[in-house]
DNA sequence: GGTACACAGTTGGTATATCAGATATAGTGT
DNA sequence: ACACTATATCTGATATACCAACTGTGTACC
């Protein structure tokens, strides 16, 4: 799983952060649509034309419909009847109403992957953060940084052991990189950010319960505190 | 509001606890599948047809299959490959991992909600207290009984102002009606539940966030601890 | 300048065809 | 005679193509 998730991460490819097992068209077309809407490739409020989409992704116009109406669960997009999806745009009040859900749940993943990880995911997170810990921020680009975040993220969530909450936390946490995406030359602290997830790694690695928690409040705190400094 | 609230619970039909304005088949066949998957017309791990429950909402097999999409990110059915999809099964993991979450985010709701009532939602709340105060619990069915649950919630989750945790609390609150109802016959204490709600409105109504925080906890713990006494 | 009609674009729904997988049955070999 | 393998059929999923309904916009006419 670390190998897994380290050869996604380099290759930096539309890649699947999750497990998906096989793939069908419209999981495929899910995953590369909402890479471009995460990364910005698609921009909130622009206009999404799936049959653009089919011919771009090489698959019918089924695929991408039906990963279109995931994503409008997901909140990514929005459709309007019989005028067009575009992407969902994103105000100040989305990131509180997104910052609030997870300052709660974070802390909570995070407290259980600890109490879990030191007989479980020990290695595999230790493992995650000194790679972290080594990379150079200035030199790799944005969207590679993106995926580190997603990365650690996502083995943090799938460490706590609750399906469940591993599912909406991707969801938020998608929300959340979306719209970090959107500050991120403005964002001073990028590699502060980065570098917390060392700590927090390490908290769960070493079954810390409370100590990740105090890290992941803050992480998520953090975060919404320094967008707002640049708005 | 209030008074449609009031006659979709009362006339008890598969009705739409959402605000759906309109409705395409497909929100049709999504809503009144979702009732029977959590009122347990359709049993966890019972196979599910799309033919026959096309046949049966009187619309094609493509908004029934949307529909089930649907409810796959929902979580209450499951699709294998090439086998069939089945109403997902439920076991007690299940419910700790849902009351972990929602130990979270429903005290978080609550709180939200009385710091906004006092402007925005408070007569409503508090009439729907009084007329659940007002309800004899031994008379009403059990699905009239769940429907006065739900609705309870939705109302509470609509006046925390955060449409992003109201997505995420009725996701849950769906999955965990149902584990409700597979035991609603086994459970003694069903109209302490309910009773528990009128507190829970009036200190929201109140504004009193501390308290209806507090309560909305208990709520869900009591929930978990009076269906694992059961077990 | 305003209103009405028409056309185009988009969504939503359905039907059909193709593809893949699983299971059952039959045949052959030991 | 029994077991194993291969093939065929059936079921279910997926993609594409087609159709209908509706909305919005533009143009023309009053």
């Amino acid at each position: 799983m670390a190998a897994n998730l380290y050869d996604l991460v380099v290759s930096a490819e539309p890649l699947d952060l999750d497990s998906s097992a096989v793939a069908s068209l419209a999981d495929k077309a899910y995953v590369a649509i909402r890479d471009r809407l995460i990364m910005l490739d698609i921009r909130p409020g622009d206009p999404i034309d799936d049959d653009e989409l089919a011919g771009d992704l090489d698959v019918g116009r089924t695929p991408v419909r039906e990963a279109l109406k995931r994503l409008e669960g997901d909140r990514l997009v929005v459709s309007y009847p019989r005028r067009g999806t575009f992407a969902t745009g994103m105000d100040i009040s989305d990131l509180a109403h997104i910052s609030d859900i997870r300052a709660q749940l974070e802390p909570l993943a995070a407290r259980r992957a600890a109490e879990r990880a030191v007989r479980t995911a020990h290695a595999e997170l230790e493992d995650l953060a000194s790679r972290i810990q080594h990379l150079d921020v200035s030199q790799i680009d944005r969207t590679e940084l993106m995926r580190w975040d997603l990365a650690v993220h996502r083995a943090i969530y799938r460490a706590a052991g609750n399906p469940h909450l591993e599912d909406v936390l991707i969801r938020y946490d998608n929300l959340a990189t979306r719209i970090f995406c959107l500050f991120l030359d403005r964002l001073p602290t990028v590699d502060e950010h980065v570098g917390e997830h060392v700590e927090l790694l390490r908290a769960i690695a070493a079954g810390d319960a409370d100590r990740a928690d105090d890290l992941a409040r803050e992480h998520v705190l953090g975060f919404e505190q320094a967008i707002r400094a640049v708005i």
